[in-house]
DNA sequence: TTCCGTAGTTCAGAAATTCGGAACTGTTGA
DNA sequence: TCAACAGTTCCGAATTTCTGAACTACGGAA
């Protein structure tokens, strides 16, 4: 297992972001990582929609989510917490974050993140 | 040929937005024409960037923005003239587009679309 | 220690998408 | 009718995405 990989906030990229939020299964787990504001377990975002992910593509996911600096994920243990960077990228690129997730009809909680 | 297809604003995906701005060629050709704010044609498009872009690409390219929403395209004679639907997609999506391109450090021009 | 269960990653092949040159369509003008 | 032009469509190659199976890593129990 590689050591996970995130960009610093200078490394952002809009196309990776924007791509990473181009899918709405995607948008789905970072709005649930940011609106907990705490930890999102894989096990616990894999059935946020109208089927249950398959973990190998759940892994996929979360990958893509990381590298595009969208979320920080920490292994404690056996499990991965996961939470957003909504305030490094927002610092990025003010007003990104919460238009996109406006425009999915998924108005972002205030700055709960921990 | 088939004829044009534009989604209408009531259709318009954030899908398909978030995809067609996730490439920064097509990010250029969209800050192209948006910054026009008048038609513009795919052959003076072609080569904004650091290359010449191939044109069955191109068509690609123009048809990708083209189904997302964000331009309208106009057979006229020989040639297509482009525009943007900015001002459509901000109702619908308010603070979407202009957030994506300031990101891109494109900072949108002040509703000069004709 | 060894074994087991859990959480998530990596592998690998199938399916889908993207790229771009070549051929094509449709229009204008001579 | 013919040629030139603007853009589209076709199609094969390259790339990417998807997901079941195998795997790694950790923690707890014996």
């Amino acid at each position: 297992m590689r050591p996970l990989f995130h960009p610093a906030v200078e490394d952002l990229k809009p196309e990776a972001i924007l791509y990473a939020l181009s899918d709405p299964e995607r948008v789905a787990i970072f709005a649930q990582i940011a609106g907990l504001g705490s930890s999102g377990t894989c096990t616990a975002l894999a059935n946020l929609g109208s089927r249950v992910i398959p973990k190998s593509s759940l892994s996929q996911h979360m990958k893509v989510l990381r590298e595009a600096g969208l979320i920080r994920g920490e292994r404690h243990g056996v499990e991965m917490r996961n939470h957003s960077r909504c305030q490094e990228v927002d610092r990025r690129f003010p007003g990104l974050i919460q238009a996109i997730l406006s425009a999915y009809g998924r108005p972002p909680e205030q700055s709960n993140a921990g």
